[in-house]
DNA sequence: ACAAAAGTGTTGTGCTTACACCCATGT
DNA sequence: ACATGGGTGTAAGCACAACACTTTTGT
């Protein structure tokens, strides 16, 4: 955060952005390993500051295309950190946010030599992160947990085919907990938004299962 | 806000806190009048800016208690308002808070001649506010209703004795709809925070009602 | 034939909603 | 006696949790 840039005069407000995918049917979020002080090597959330003119929403916005050269992902406000402590450079708050995408082949693009690698991190083998990231990050967790059987969520994490077994390890992931199967089944089959494409699954070694798309 | 105070140096948020209280059994929102343009005459929320060395949640404590002579009350974050023009002087990121009181005889106390009158109203008689203190005001609103059946919100709005229908009067002024007697009393009843005082309130004209406070 | 994973129904429990009458008291 | 508001129970529908066997296919 450049003190002396005119974008930034008589604030500092930065956003940090958990962003979350599906990895082999388990959930993940990139981060980024810095390069600089404070917390050099250690891997943080991705974010920036925010612009005099322009919102929180479009900073998050912002930062995934200049860096991820991601557009058309809606950033869900997942809380605001506030300790003075938190940047021990300087007095910094963070409003903080997560985007869920389909897709993982992500590199960052535009690290200005501040970033020394960028990696998916399964949620249950995560690093110590810098600065306050592990409560920024568990924060937008739990929002996404509380939200997940909301379509227009799955919409944007999903991948375009999956089995029924796929979707359920998917939610047991997100969800941190193990799952009936029929139960499952008929839950999800009552929010009406699936539909089978008919086909099966031809990796499948035993019986074949069947293929679904969101509708 | 005073750009040049050494306290806010190198930032621009302030929060803005939706005050609850229950009168005569009705959802109310402290609001004060606006003596200074922009928005002369208008009411507002009550907020002011975050000092550096303090969270958010402590600004919205030191305000209610310099404003407002308030001690131990939670605040509740509501949102994040951060719409470049929303303050049309200078740029202003707002975070939003609502807090609950049980006593609504409050006054401003330090009101460093920026405020013509304090003011309760009622929800379904707000005037139009200031900035854009509805839309923030709505957000607390609906973060409130979310969370209106977990007892440890009611403690802090409740009054300390009132009757079953007074409850129901309460809950149907928060949640804005009509409440069946007989189921509310089974729900409230299945919460299993209520005592029974074993007194009559002597008030009613017909048959008395029991009065009941929190366990 | 057997091992592995897919798929499928029933039952009990608790929450939600809709709905109508009797009771106590003051006038 | 009557008007007013306080107080109470039952039945249907729906979400959720627990639980076991049959089917398909590859080896």
């Amino acid at each position: 955060m450049e003190l002396n840039n005119q974008k930034y005069k008589n604030q500092m407000i930065s956003v940090d952005i958990s962003i979350f995918s599906i990895i082999n049917n388990e959930l993940a979020v990139l981060l980024v390993k810095r390069k600089q002080p404070p917390f050099e090597q250690l891997f943080s959330l991705i974010g920036g500051g925010v612009y005099n003119d322009e919102t929180c929403e479009n900073a998050v916005e912002r930062e995934l295309l200049e860096k991820l050269n991601l557009q058309n992902i809606t950033p869900h406000l997942s809380g605001v950190f506030s300790e003075p402590g938190r940047d021990p450079r300087f007095r910094n708050i963070s409003v903080s946010f997560f985007a869920l995408v389909k897709d993982y082949n992500l590199k960052i693009t535009n690290n200005e030599n501040k970033v020394l690698d960028t990696k998916w991190f399964y949620l249950n083998e995560l690093p110590k992160l810098a600065f306050d990231h592990n409560d920024i990050l568990n924060k937008s967790l739990v929002l996404l947990q509380q939200q997940v059987y909301d379509i227009k969520f799955l919409k944007q994490i999903l991948p375009s085919v999956f089995t029924l077994n796929d979707l359920q390890k998917i939610y047991e992931s997100i969800l941190q907990t193990k799952l009936d199967k029929r139960n499952f089944r008929r839950k999800i089959s009552s929010l009406n938004y699936l539909v089978a494409l008919g086909e099966k699954n031809m990796q499948d070694k035993h019986k074949k299962s069947e293929l679904y798309k969101l509708k």
